[in-house]
DNA sequence: CGCACCATGTAAGCAGTTACATGATTCG
DNA sequence: CGAATCATGTAACTGCTTACATGGTGCG
């Protein structure tokens, strides 16, 4: 799954410029997607070259224009082959993970330094999440799903590290 | 944080192989650090370089000969340094929860077919962390923190798709 | 007056994946 | 007898990140 599929996926609810894709992607994808600029607007170039979406120079005043893309039916059956073919892999890669099992290796300190940023990156994201909800009354089934799904998850998450750090915290500080 | 970095994390435990600093990756690690032979056995080059580590070439009988790295002074100082400045980032690319967010776009039969793969994958994961903490009797403290933390968010994972996937199915069926 | 937002792009570089290449041993 | 395990590596490719380049508007 590439960021030329996802472009093809916020375009299917809609229009938009590449700067408001990559909204979307903040706001709506950032908890299990993350692209820049750097690879979208190049993406939009690619997908415009393939036929898949259509753009459309809108001038705008006391605004810089702007490009808006359009998915089109070659697009949407494109999009639809790429789901189809997708295997849901679920991939995590975290720093936060490496640091907890070599904490033994850092100061006390800075390991409860590390639970709390991963704890407020988990309030943000939560926050993200319910903005969303509330924002997008009547969304895709999925979308629910979806948002349910990484609620529970985060906070889970949340809830075992505000439980268990004590007991880490406990444990490093007997060993040093 | 990159393979190089991995790598002197796994070594920290012991000396190994490159055969076998896979096996931990994909023993321990998977969950939160994916790594193929491709990135590991350049990176150990790299490291040999750069004094981190040393390597010994070990005969074997009956088997292919095998270079067995260990971590020196230096590599151990340069990995606290890597750690100390290192955030404590998680990021999350699921395919998985795009092909959710579309599910609209896909057959019922395919999705029902993507939450049973999920549930097997996850139930994968679960089976390797519990083999990790029975095999390892006493690891460092953090190692404990993380299978805990892991293995809670999995199965807030797995029990959250099994109590809700009827409703998603539900409404994607009345939906076409 | 400085920062954030709106808006689009390019280019260099890096990290990691995938495929290829080779070959003995062991187990079912 | 075929598949999996043990064992190491290279090379091409891909996909993304980061930094650069530009410039008007609105807000505190």
């Amino acid at each position: 799954m590439d960021v030329k599929t996802l472009c093809l996926g916020v375009l299917s609810m809609g229009d938009a410029s590449g700067y408001e894709i990559k909204k979307v992607f903040e706001d709506s994808f950032s908890h299990f997607y993350v692209a820049g600029f750097g690879s979208i607007y190049p993406a939009l170039a690619e997908l415009t070259r393939l036929g898949h979406v259509t753009c459309s120079n809108i001038e705008q005043e006391k605004r810089p224009a702007k490009k808006v893309y359009h998915l089109t039916d070659a697009g949407l059956q494109a999009f639809r082959q790429t789901l189809s073919g997708t295997h849901p892999h679920h991939r995590v890669r975290s720093d936060f993970m490496v640091l907890v099992v070599f904490a033994h290796l850092l100061p006390p300190q800075r390991v409860e330094q590390i639970l709390a940023t991963r704890l407020e990156d988990i309030e943000r994201q939560l926050k993200l999440i319910d903005h969303c909800v509330s924002e997008n009354g009547q969304s895709a089934p999925g979308t629910a799903f979806a948002a349910g799904f990484a609620r529970t998850v985060l906070l889970a998450g949340r809830d075992y590290i505000e439980a268990q750090r004590g007991e880490l915290l406990k444990a490093l500080r007997e060993k040093s």
